[in-house]
DNA sequence: TATCAAGATGTTATACTATAACAATAGATC
DNA sequence: GATCTATTGTTATAGTATAACATCTTGATA
């Protein structure tokens, strides 16, 4: 099974995961990359990146992040936090929802890859797929059009394994 | 060559083809299918429609649209145009772009699909794939992960082949 | 044809999302 | 410590979308 799989699978596996240790090791893996990076992680950006976290998987709204932010960050405004999100997605360590006008953790910041989501209609849980084979389908038919792709936006509406469980 | 290629192809030739009666056509099976349904393509729909339709294949904005709208209709709002939108989206007679936040006209509007775009960075021009091989590699994911699909959001930024040509 | 119900549009106000532009501060480098 | 750059602060504003209620049109029907 893939990493992106796995990661896949845990998030989607409703409450049963450690949500914390989940949180916790995004913060500990977003330090090591920007560490070997050599950019800054700085207090105010890895406290956004926290929040966003603690929205547990599912996709969490500028303005939402604001009005938690500043309980511990007084001075904080727009700018504020999409600038610390701007900073973090291109660092791969967030990705932007297009569809919602909102934001999600990386699960596999590590991994080069453009974000390609399952997002459930009723808890609101969005999954990364990155599955090479919707990627190559799309290559392929953008080939034939003659169109050289490189950005994408893959995002899916449905029902998530737990809430299509308790909806039966 | 299915009928969503033929058309993907036809956007795609850049200036060769005659956009004004590319308009009236769009318009002409708009009537024809409103017709058929029972639903009203209102004079204002039908303008919102054509403006959406003189933008060429390109994705506009609905204050763009508003802007050009009133002035032939004075008592224009935003509510006004948005409305006609949705009318038009449920129509399936327009696609809403969620990368750009802007809306396009739906080149087979008889078809039910869902949309699937190649957006040219360069010129703008949006153009419909709806290829059923990515829909099914996007389904086939999706099941493996438990997940049921319904709406899909499938936007690739790239090159059109004008462009790319003139480009190099 | 008068009336009525439903649908469509008008109107005002406001919510939500995002960025521009410039000032001040903090961190790294010499 | 001086200086340069990146980061954050601050104010203002642009851009996107909808809520809520009033009015008008249309088509159906009594």
């Amino acid at each position: 099974m893939s990493k992106f799989r796995e990661t896949a699978m845990k998030s989607l596996s409703g409450d049963g995961h450690d949500h914390g240790s989940c949180v916790a090791d995004a913060l500990q893996r977003a330090e090591t990359i920007c560490a070997a990076r050599g950019v800054r992680l700085t207090k105010l950006r890895r406290h956004v990146l926290e929040l966003v976290w603690e929205s547990g998987h599912a996709p969490i709204g500028a303005y939402d992040l604001l009005r938690r932010l500043d309980k511990e960050h007084a001075s904080a405004v727009p700018p504020t936090v999409y600038r610390a999100l701007d900073f973090l997605i291109e660092q791969g360590l967030v990705h932007r929802i297009e569809s919602l006008n909102a934001f999600v953790g990386c699960a596999s910041p590590q991994e080069d890859h453009v974000g390609q989501f399952l997002i459930c209609r009723n808890c609101g849980t969005a999954a990364e797929m990155n599955d090479a084979r919707i990627d190559r389908a799309i290559n392929k038919v953008a080939a034939e059009l003659g169109f050289v792709a490189d950005g994408r936006v893959v995002e899916v509406r449905g029902l998530c394994p737990s809430c299509r469980s308790s909806e039966a």
